[in-house]
RNA sequence: GCGGAAGGCCGGAUGGCCGCGGCGCCGGCUUGCCGGUGUCGAGGAAAGUCCGGACUCCAAGAAGCAGCGGUGCCGGGUAACGCCCGGGCGGGGUAACCCGACGGAAAGCGCCACAGAAAACAGACCGCCAGGUGUCAGGUCGGGAAACCGAAACCGUCAUCUGGUCAGGGUGAAACGGUGGGGUAAGAGCCCACCGCGUGCCUGGCAACAGGCGCGGCAUGGCAAGCCCCACCGGGAGCAAUGCCAAAUAGGGAUCGCGUGUCCGGGUGACCGGACGGGGCCGCUUUUGCUCUCGCAGAUCCGGGUUGGCAGCUGUAGCUGUCCGGGCAACCGGGCAGUCAGAGGAAUGGUCAUCGAACCGGGGUUCGCUCCGGGGAACAGAAUCCGGCUUACAGGCCUUCCGCGCGU
């Protein structure tokens, strides 16, 4: 029943430009720890799993949509980073291509126990409601 | 069967859907992207970053000295090690087996709390013994039937002095070696036996060391995880090392040289090459090597500050499987087959289903177990690469050995 969900959007997501599949290699990543202090500075909103920090950036830079994932120590040691951060890369995968904003950074960011252990339905839906909290706060 | 010792192995499984990183192939075009497809893709500790290396840069080459750091029974293994194997010695355990910073305390300095008479070189003190002096009148002697009276310093009491003595002195981690006997006024290695210690020789062993015989009467208390001595080893920093390409900024600070080099050869010349002298480069000295020596913003160093890309980057002191030979073993030599992650805010996953160990509740039970329901997997994620050590770890499996009990 998870399954429809993934394969509609594509059809729908083609009329966007992007190539069609579901992936995050329609939306760039972040690796630079710049663009990741900015973001920090930018609008944001607190779920139970996780925080999103959202910047508009300039046109010219031409980069797209951008999505960057961060867990600090606080979240645990390697292992419990790791999961945090692939799960939040999975909802991202699922919610941002159809949801998401050109010329926008998002930054999710883990929280601790909390990111690994939620229902990943649960988590879905908060991304959802998150960008939309963030969208309506931009007009 | 119960209890224990040693070693090794595994450490959730299968499938569906959707994804990620590397490489190969095919196709497309806006020449570096997209799509398709195949294949590979975390651990026994990937961890701590504690040792040892490989590899880079610092001139990083050699010798000596000094300093600093490390290691510390012996032999072997190894590229190397503080690791591993075997052996010795000491300690623990009925045993299998385990543990050990295990060189030197007659080179020197230092320390030895508390307790104790005394803590290091030899004694002082208590005590014991002998003698002297004084004292008392218990034994003794005289008288007496007895009570009692008297005497003297022979034995004894007490005090004190002199000498002998270290056996004993609740302690303590440790006390002029221990036990027994002789001996003596009392005692003492004073003498003797055994043990310990030291020392000489012999035997076994490559050695650590062990055994034997003789000698010495004991001299050398402990601590070297205090300084130290001895032997051996070690230059420093690290892949954010380092090299290359492109772009851009600053051309900031410091040092060298201060206008003083000489000679030879080649060239029309700018200049090039060489020799000598001088300067600089490791803490110091010597040696080798490199570099500068006349130019102007030149060389070197430091610093600010970058940004992007590529290399280093994964195949070798390889590794894995298997077989043969040597060795008690660690390990070594060889044959065959395979080649096994390479990211860079960091891939190796997300989700669902089924099965599932521990554990929990209930029923049955021949106490071995079994049925039903719940429950859902420990520690933990490569970051240049190897060899080790240490630490964390739900649970399970296998092999060998020891002790006790039962049966034969």
């Amino acid at each position: 029943m998870k399954k429809p969900p993934m394969t509609n959007p594509t059809g729908n997501k083609t009329g966007g430009g992007m190539s069609g599949a579901a992936s995050l290699r329609a939306v760039t990543t972040l690796r630079k720890r710049h663009d990741f202090l900015l973001a920090a500075r930018a609008l944001h909103v607190s779920k139970p799993g996780f925080v999103l920090q959202m910047r508009r950036h300039a046109a010219e830079n031409a980069s797209g949509m951008r999505v960057g994932f961060t867990c600090s120590k606080k979240v645990g040691n390697a292992v419990q980073r790791n999961r945090a951060k692939r799960r939040l890369r999975e909802i991202a995968r699922a919610v941002l291509p159809h949801k998401g904003l050109a010329d926008t950074d998002y930054v999710l960011i883990g929280r601790r126990d909390k990111t690994a252990s939620l229902p990943f339905d649960r988590l879905k839906a908060d991304l959802e409601s998150a960008i939309d909290n963030l969208h309506g706060r931009l007009k």
